[in-house]
DNA sequence: ATAAAAAAGGATAAAAAAGTCTTTTATATT
DNA sequence: AATATAAAAGACTTTTTTATCCTTTTTTAT
């Protein structure tokens, strides 16, 4: 569905709007552990994040990665358009060049509406939205 | 969503149920040509379907590949399984060790709904059943 | 000023997926 | 029986994805 890298941004980007909703910052190292990925693979991931504006980060003692008022309010959607771009929202699931109404492969009445269905959810979910859940362990980030 | 690996068989075994309808064998080359695809990677794709009983095949002059009674009542999620395995009916969608209902990740219960609809159509969907419409130019398998 | 902490960046390595090429085996036709 | 045809098999290459390592830059606290 995601590539491994859209999943540990995901994971990440959670992760960090949980543990800085107080406005204090999280460290790679903590962001690795919390949610069990590579420390230098999720630090790279971070780092394109960061560059197109989906997390804020700081350098320095005391520095590290926290959300600001607009990437909490920023969606799933953003982060999986940012890592994997739009394939899985409008790329054809047979594969064909272009998923087209006018002539679609066999799968595309059906994948349609799924694919709207993810689009709808993702869009829809916005990266704030899960910090009580995760600090009530209602949901987990790793296992 | 898929692999491309899987990507390209399914759209070989619609386009081996419907040339093959008659009873008639289609080989590699029109196959490949059929679907628009690498020739050696879809013979190497159909070759591991072939040894799955997912497809016939018939060596020689005159042979090629061809569908059965039972394959033709196969179902794509029996295509997906053999080549891509059931991550994408039960895996986890944040590539969490394994999906579960009780330590659910985020994105759980929201993507469960949505595997289920994947699982409950390529389930439903019976290899042969699309003969008609690509037949009648209503589906393609190339653009 | 300086040392320490932390992210940024670049280079490389390992693994998996995708794709190609060559040889072997089976079989239908002659 | 000989031949031609077509899939099966296996070895190999390329590309992409995933992961690691090391150096540099920035920032803060002392
Ligand atoms: S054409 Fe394949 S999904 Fe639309
Ligand atoms: S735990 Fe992630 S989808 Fe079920």
């Amino acid at each position: 569905m995601f590539s491994k890298t859209c999943e540990y941004a995901i994971r990440a980007v959670l992760f960090i709007a949980q543990k800085s909703e107080d406005g204090s910052k999280v460290g790679i190292r903590e962001i690795a552990k919390g949610i069990d990925s590579p420390e230098h693979f999720i630090a790279k991931i971070l780092q394109d994040l960061s560059r197109k504006g989906l997390v804020q980060s700081q350098k320095g003692p005391s520095g590290g990665f926290y959300l600001d008022k607009t990437s909490l309010h920023a969606t799933l959607a953003d982060v999986v358009r940012v890592v994997d771009g739009d394939k899985i929202f409008s790329g054809c699931a047979l594969g064909l060049k272009q998923c087209s109404e006018i002539k679609p492969c066999p799968l595309h009445h059906e994948f349609k509406k799924i694919r709207e269905d993810i689009l709808r959810f993702l869009q829809s979910a916005k990266l704030g939205e899960f910090n009580r859940q995760l600090e009530q362990d209602l949901f987990f980030l790793k296992r």
